[in-house]
DNA sequence: GCCTAAGCATACCTTTTAGGTATACTTGAT
DNA sequence: ATCAAGTATACCTAAAAGGTATGCTTAGGC
């Protein structure tokens, strides 16, 4: 699949014709088909309904469309990004983070380096864990902030910034929301959600682990690839998630939290970098996140 | 701009060496090496610097790196949203939302929809108030939950649900933060920040016409494409924000809201939708949006 | 500082694929 | 039933991707 499918399909779609999408692509109608065809043939969807004169949109092209779209302006975002970065002649760093995780300590660090190194520009990357690992390791990343089980890494330097207690997230009106604590037996036997183990490998690692504690297992009835996606599912019912405390920053008084009892081994957060890669900024942005005092 | 240039930049740019990049791609390294620059044109960018026998990446390239990653995995995810939906036979409807305005009512009428119509899918898509009328229009979307300021144009139906305080957003120790409200003639002599023109039209009109009330005219220093980066922005003392309240779920206590004195008139929020178009899902929606009281 | 070799760029050719033209085929409307 | 509007197919052309050969630059060894 290249842009050009996607460019070509929104036309027809928008058109539901594809003489006037033709026209309209300053191309004739046939290689337009024939493209059109190319992407439902690669997608293995067919997004039409053809009726050998006309064709319209069916259910899963109206999907495509939307997601078709995004795909371009996201793309659009990425040009005019680095065009503008090398008109600016900024310095930039590049550096990951786990939004859910480090919302309360990012913006005081970022403030605080701003102020430091009001030069250079910090291009915040959302993340999973392993991505930031090899990241810092390829050299893509400057620094990342991120959340470690055990230990870290060897090759790479971690300070501690925060703890995060676990707990289990719900809506308001669910049965353990009556409840002061939950007990890991007790959670696993309502319907769970997660994280999806494709974007957040390191979520299911940990669940497993803390499984292993208890008899019965951990089993995810659905996953989810943002946090965005995960909050909106618990909020609407799809069941009760296993999470960082934190993430009530994201949900507010949409969702409601309690406490895992016994407790679990918090989530402790905190800024990764590779010592043998450090730049001068670099250093300033560590230095601010030193100079965090340690709550949570 | 193809996403072959994005996948043969990624390559060349983790392998730093086009040869190597090259062998990885099963293509031969001149016809890389041209493609490369192809899109170092396109872009009028230099991603790497080249000392004629080998070559690293660049400021802009480290940038551009990332975005390349984003935009393939977003192109990804299209695909995989269209196939997964099309294996399973769900019923969609598209519905636009404004994030900031609705997180307070969204939840509660998907999960009473969830109720009424447990076979439909709710693809949610962020998009500008213009996109959302558009999308309307032209039947890529079947309903829209936005915020309107006038009256919403004649041939859709618009249903409110909500009403939203206008107020000022900034960080703890902005000196705005010490006063109880604030007058719009105060506000506009601290420098401001909001959203893009390009992104957030609606949001400029807006200004402009609260601004022609007063003898100051509202300038924003700089303008953010979402929601998260005007909240990093406020937080990280880039400037004060004339938003809705109810932007303060998104940013919890990251961030302090003051009532503007005397009071602007408030966002209006609701969900609207072509009278002519509805299907029986859609009627659920609305129905589920309409079941809801009034608060706010 | 010179020579060598590793590796990028350029030139030129081949192959693939996008795009154009002609036309057949389907169907909704009269 | 016929016609017109519009999509799909067949086939050709042109453009662009990809391959081969080779020149050019420079890091590194001596």
């Amino acid at each position: 699949m290249e842009l050009r499918h996607l460019r070509y399909f929104i036309a027809v779609a928008e058109e539901e014709n594809v003489t006037r999408a033709a026209e309209r692509l300053h191309v004739s109608q046939p290689p337009l088909s024939r493209q059109i065809h190319d992407l439902e043939e690669e997608l293995g969807v067919s997004l039409f309904d053809r009726t050998g004169k006309s064709l319209q949109l069916n259910a899963a092209g109206k999907v495509f469309l939307l997601e078709a779209r995004a795909v371009l302006d996201r793309a659009e975002q990425a040009m005019q990004t680095v065009q503008a970065l090398s008109a600016s002649h900024e310095q930039v760093i590049q550096v990951g983070y786990a939004p859910s995780l480090t919302v309360q300590i990012l913006p005081q660090i970022l403030r605080d380096f701003e102020q430091a190194q009001p030069q250079v520009r910090v291009q915040l990357c959302d993340l999973s864990t392993e991505e930031m690992i090899a990241g810092l390791r390829d050299g893509s990343l400057q620094a990342a902030f991120l959340a470690v089980h055990q230990q870290g890494p060897r090759d790479l330097t971690f300070h501690r910034l925060q703890s995060h207690a676990v707990c289990v997230a719900m809506h308001a009106h669910h049965p353990l929301a009556k409840k002061r604590k939950v007990t890991l037996k007790e959670l696993f036997t309502h319907r769970l959600v997660g994280y999806s183990r494709q974007e957040y490998a390191e979520y299911h690692l940990w669940l497993d682990r803390i499984s292993a504690s208890t008899k019965s297992k951990a089993v995810l009835a659905e996953e989810y690839d943002s946090m965005t996606s995960l909050i909106t599912a618990i909020e609407t019912g799809r069941g009760v998630a296993l999470v960082s405390k934190s993430l009530s920053c994201f949900s507010g008084p949409r969702l409601q939290y309690r406490p895992i009892d016994p407790p679990l081994e918090p989530f402790h957060v905190g800024i990764a970098w590779r010592e043998k890669a450090v730049k001068k900024s670099t250093r300033a942005l560590i230095a601010a996140a030193q100079r965090l005092e340690q709550t949570g």
